[in-house]
DNA sequence: CTCCATCTTCGA
DNA sequence: CGAAGATGGAGT
């Protein structure tokens, strides 16, 4: 009997369903494997989550297991206990929490598939061509050739039947080899009886015999000994040899990477990483904050952490922000733990994913470094779990399952009794505000490690530069510098935050701004492809020509995006080289890599880029750091949009003079006098925390708080509204007076895809109650208001409001 | 009464 | 989530 969770997210099935296991697989089904089983009137995966001979259910009602997919469980207990804790503490089903732990892989594909039952001259004519002389065909096939009606026929009739077969997304990849028989006198035997013109093969097979049982792949045997794959077929034919399959890793790495030797540490940092040694020698779940300014040498303290679990026999996870961080964060980490080092990200195929997952579950690296989902890195005997960057809020994931990566790291570490470190130059309030109430450990390396100084900061204030008449995108302080730089051929770094304000198209007649006809928000001009495209739904549409409420012929496009940067900058500077880094020009598989590649290998003066370009870049050229437009996250309605703006100012601005030349960084705000931009600029982060501590307090928002986020979309605004109302009336009868309820109001992107949005903020210290509410706010959802189109998420502790 | 579209239910 | 029964309105 085995207790089976099934891949269904729905409310009803989230829960155990009781199995039996058939004869054959009795002594081999184990808890965490895959298997299909039948539900309902299909065969869906499962998870084998326990094992036990009784069952309250019914004997009549009890199926068997249809197949098992793993001889070994792919799920470790650790998993399967996380995944009931996540199911607690994101409100989520329990097959979510565990699919989000492995690799897609892994995951089912259901295909609907069309079975012949009868023989096939029963069948129309052109649904016998279909079928050829296959028994089975896939739907998709059918209803391509518009043939849906006859197939629907053939059902009725029982010449055919529909049924879904469940797949796997990706598989181990092999590659055929060749294993040369072990037995040297039954080569000479078959040498022998090769006819003499058959002059290849005897060559196949007298250099066979020099190499007595060895494995090689036919390609290798076809070169060496110079003869087309037909002959090795004859001789295999003859006996001298053996196909068989060898499993083979798909290899991620491009390019070979030069070893490293652990640096000399200063002081602080020999401070920091002997605290960390303790807690990984004694051995215990301390979390560390490593609050290190940009360039302090954090990276050089993780590697040597690392190190020392790596001798004690442990493994470690490193968490990674993004993507644009990874290639130069890996090779860090690969150029001192070599082979040892797997990496999971999203520039990966599934297939890739899946490899270095297994190589990861083996045992075969020590050191995963990868981005938020790598926090579920299959180690067994963890030593030590790194998030670098431990502010940014690429760890909080945005759909189901809404856990951040922060929290399943820190329980990871109770369960292996091995340390956390969050590393950051501007660490989150509420991780710096635990850390003060010594619930982290605060660690602080408060000098950079090749003793440069910060780089000088200037703030300019565009609204003089406006009063001046300068109108561009450019103030003359920025312009003066980079034709500076550009003259003593170094390197500069163009930021530009898009979000929430790109370019636009506006009508100087009447006004209209083209909108999304999906969403609320407008839509953005790509001048690559000459098309509008919505950002959040991906809707496009053609420039027009005209305005579309008032057909007249005056619109131009409005705004700043990285493309009308990229433009003016070659007509101000002709000579600069500038490379574009955005979503745009990031798209295909390597180009990060290759842009920073080119841009390490001075190919071009100005790297102009969106805020992938923010963090970890390295290289000793850049002198001087731009950024055009602070404002833009600034006035997001969020409550940590300062906080925001001033991490993304103090990352930027590290960006410069990291080694030998002085950096310089120039600002561009209409708001100079705002603290996240003052304080900035000479990376005060306590006075920082201390200002932005005192608006927390006041507006009642964490770190005093926590918040839930519970929103409420609908095609008709009225019923948005209406439910989100209801949801609100919910709360407030349920809730304990302590709590802050602020409600319903329209979301700041009004409309998605066609549905508006409504949210309701709860602000709470201590209510026992919460999670139970909000379970029994989701069951009113699920059993009746579901029926009537709304749609309702709860995110605890939600990182964008 | 038949046919199809939509709603509802249920899953071991 | 998806299959199949239940429901119901339009067409024969």
């Amino acid at each position: 009997m085995a207790q089976v969770i099934v891949d269904v997210s729905a409310y009803p099935v989230d829960r155990p369903f009781d199995y039996k296991v058939p004869e054959e697989l009795q002594e081999l089904v184990e808890v965490g494997c895959r298997v299909k089983v039948p539900f309902g009137k299909r065969n869906v995966l499962g998870f084998i989550t326990a094992l036990q001979s009784e069952s309250d259910v019914p004997k009549d009602k009890l199926k068997s297991i249809a197949e098992l997919l793993d001889i070994e469980p792919i799920l470790t207990n650790e998993m399967l206990e996380l995944a009931k804790w996540m199911t607690d503490h994101t409100l989520c089903y329990e097959i979510d929490a565990l699919q989000v732990m492995l690799p897609s892989a892994l995951r089912a594909k259901y295909e609907k598939t069309i079975l012949l039952k009868v023989d096939p001259t029963y069948l129309p004519e052109e649904l016998q061509q279909l079928f050829g002389n296959k028994t089975a065909i896939p739907y998709k096939k059918v209803e391509s050739a518009n043939l849906l009606r006859v197939l629907k026929s053939c059902m009725k009739n029982g010449y055919v039947e529909q049924k879904t077969v469940v797949k796997q997304q990706g598989n181990v990849k092999e590659v055929r080899k060749v294993k040369i028989s072990s037995n040297y006198e039954r080569l000479q035997e078959i040498s022998e009886s090769i006819p003499p013109r058959a002059k290849k093969q005897r060559q196949v097979v007298e250099w066979m015999a020099l190499h007595v049982g060895e494995e090689f792949t036919p390609n290798e045997i076809c070169e060496t000994v110079s003869v087309t794959p037909q002959v090795v077929n004859a001789v295999i034919e003859k006996g001298a040899a053996t196909y068989f399959q060898e499993e083979v890793y798909r290899d991620p790495f491009s390019k070979e990477v030069k070893g490293s030797i652990p640096l000399a540490l200063t002081d602080e940092q020999e401070v920091a990483l002997k605290e960390i040694l303790h807690s990984v020698k004694s051995p215990q779940a301390t979390t560390y904050l490593l609050h290190g300014i940009t360039g302090s040498g954090k990276t050089e303290v993780y590697l040597q952490v690392i190190q020392e679990a790596i001798n004690r026999g442990q493994e470690a996870i490193v968490l990674v922000p993004e993507i644009s961080l990874t290639p130069q964060m890996t090779e860090r980490f690969r150029a001192r733990f070599g082979d040892l080092v797997a990496v999971m990200h999203s520039g990966l195929s599934k297939g890739e994913k899946y490899d270095e997952w297994r190589k990861i579950g083996r045992g075969e690296v020590k050191v995963a470094v990868g981005a938020r989902s790598a926090v579920f890195a299959p180690f067994t005997n963890l030593g030590l779990i790194i998030l670098d960057e431990e502010h940014e809020s690429t760890y909080k994931q945005e759909d189901t399952p809404r856990y951040h990566a922060r929290d399943i790291a820190i329980w990871r570490s109770e369960y292996h009794h091995c340390p956390v470190i969050l590393g950051s130059a501007t660490p989150s309030l509420e991780s710096f505000a635990r850390a003060k109430k010594n619930v982290y450990t605060l660690l602080t390396l408060e000098k950079r490690a090749k003793q440069q100084s910060l780089p000088k900061v200037e703030v300019v204030d565009m609204r003089e530069e406006l009063h001046n008449g300068n109108r561009s995108m450019f103030s003359g302080a920025l312009m003066e510098a980079i034709e500076d730089r550009l003259k003593k051929k170094e390197q500069m770094v163009l930021f530009l935050n898009r979000r929430g304000f790109s370019s636009f198209v506006l009508c100087r007649d009447c006004g209209t701004v083209v909108q999304c006809k999906n969403c609320d928000i407008s839509m953005t001009y790509h001048r690559s492809s000459e098309k509008l495209k919505c950002h959040y739904c991906g809707y496009e549409e053609h420039v027009p020509t005209e305005c579309p409420e008032c057909h007249s012929e005056h619109i131009r496009f409005f705004g700043t995006g990285t493309q009308k940067i990229e433009a003016e900058i070659y007509k101000l500077f002709p000579e600069a080289r500038v490379l574009r880094m955005d979503v745009d020009t990031t798209r295909q598989k390597g180009a990060h890599e290759k842009i920073l590649e080119d841009f390490g290998n001075l190919k071009a003066d100005i790297l102009l880029g969106t805020q992938m370009i923010a963090k970890g870049l390295d290289f000793p050229k850049i002198t001087l750091v731009g950024v055009l437009s602070a404002d833009t996250s600034l006035n997001l309605p969020d409550f940590r949009a300062a906080e925001r703006t001033f991490q993304l100012l103090t990352q930027v601005s590290g960006r410069a003079g990291r080694h030998d030349l002085p950096g310089e960084v120039i600002v561009q705000t209409y708001s100079p006098e705002h603290y996240a931009v003052q304080l900035s600029k000479e990376q005060q982060y306590a006075p920082f925390y201390d200002q932005e501590m005192m608006m927390r307090h006041q507006f009642a928002y964490p770190p005093y708080y926590f918040v839930a986020l519970i929103q409420v979309t609908h095609e008709d605004v009225l019923m948005a509204a209406e439910y989100a109302g209801k949801a609100m009336d919910f709360l407030k009868l349920k809730l304990s007076s302590q709590v802050g309820l602020i409600g319903p109001t329209p979301a700041s992107i009004s409309r998605v895809q066609n549905r508006y949005r409504y949210q309701c903020l709860i602000k709470y210290k201590k209510e026992p109650n919460l999670t139970e509410t909000l379970k029994q706010l989701i069951r009113i959802y699920r059993t009746d208001w579901i029926k009537k189109g709304i749609q309702l998420t709860v995110d605890l502790d939600p990182s964008v409001i």
